[in-house]
DNA sequence: AAGACGAAAGTGGTTGA
DNA sequence: TCAACAACTTTCGTCTT
């Protein structure tokens, strides 16, 4: 992994930090996103590391579900890689075996479709590979259920996909699922909301906190203002702004107010786009902001500085 | 002229009878 | 199943820089 290590573009600082969680490397330093939404961290990164061989490579769990017969095949039953395994990966092994045998022919078909396409929406949204396995596991589970049935098989994907991403707190909004797999943003909502209703995954509202790296970046804001904007965020909680609505708005909000704050001044539409509201929301989370959390003096202070 | 602000009407989703 | 409701959007006119 060593090789990954690179040099900041914006103050060449090397002190990188790697959230492998999110997919994101960070500048400690000036808190550039330098590289978001990485992909694969496991078998994949030969392009990095060609020379040192192949037993590096395979460093992967034993399954994968992203594999549409979970990467078993003809193993299945080999006792020999039990032996390597815990009690609960053998109960998998063992209940994959039932599987092998009971399920049907046309599921497989299916899973082996949708699984690829799970893959390139995947890929094209550049979602680590720890969501891609997610997704893979509930879509899996939805086959399962028949949940499939009366919906298209790639509405149930990007379902699957949004579930995933917010699971692992790396949140990507309706709308950029949406258009990397093609479907219609509410039908990616609905199905979501099905998927997750059915298969009983508990699904906490996504925090504003997570969008808050994304959208700084884009904005190219620097990394006081980003984690001021943090401190709002936590500060609007606590008097219980942040209830009931968007957290794409507040977050949109906060990093507005925090861009005021240090003096990097950018538009609302600016702000709006990346983060994918509109500017009348801003306006309101902006309002809201100001008349609960007194911060109309930070910004006139800064704007004071500049007029020295 | 561009950006910020606010009002009004419309949309889609949630909730509770 | 339907109506009320809140959050968000769209649109548009006005004010500020």
């Amino acid at each position: 992994m060593s090789n990954l290590v690179k040099k900041c573009p914006e103050c060449g600082s090397i002190n990188l930090f790697l959230n492998k969680d999110k997919g994101e490397v960070i500048c400690k330093d000036c808190g550039l996103v330098v590289e978001e939404k990485m992909v694969d961290f496991g078998q994949e990164w030969r392009e990095f590391d060609s020379d040192s061989g192949d037993k590096k490579r395979r460093t992967g769990a034993p399954m994968t579900y992203t594999q549409y017969d979970q990467g078993l095949g003809t193993e299945v039953g080999q006792k020999a890689d039990l032996y390597k395994l815990g009690t609960k990966e053998k109960n998998k092994f063992f209940r994959l075996r039932k599987w092998q045998y009971r399920i049907s022919t046309a599921i497989e078909r299916n899973l082996k479709l949708a699984l690829a396409e799970l893959k390139r929406v995947s890929s094209y949204l550049k979602l680590p590979k720890s969501v891609e396995e997610e997704a893979a596991r509930i879509y899996t589970l939805a086959v399962q259920r028949g949940l499939v049935r009366g919906r298209s098989m790639e509405s149930v994907v990007a379902g699957s996909l949004y579930a995933a991403c917010r699971r692992h707190d790396v949140p990507r909004t309706l709308d950029e699922l949406s258009e990397a797999s093609g479907i219609d943003k509410k039908e990616v909502g609905r199905t979501y909301r099905f998927v997750t209703r059915e298969l009983g995954i508990s699904i906490l509202p996504s925090n504003p906190a997570d969008y808050i790296a994304r959208f700084a970046s884009s904005l190219k804001l620097s990394a006081e203002a980003q984690s001021k904007a943090i401190e709002i965020l936590e500060m609007a909680q606590r008097v219980e702004l942040t209830s009931g609505r968007g957290p794409t708005g507040i977050a949109a909000a906060a990093l507005y107010v925090s861009a005021l704050i240090f003096g990097e001044k950018r538009t609302q539409r600016e702000v709006a786009d990346v983060a994918g509201v509109t500017e009348v929301t801003i306006r309101n989370r902006y309002k809201e902001l100001l008349e609960k959390l007194g911060l109309e003096k930070d910004i006139k202070k800064t704007k004071k500085k500049k007029k020295d």
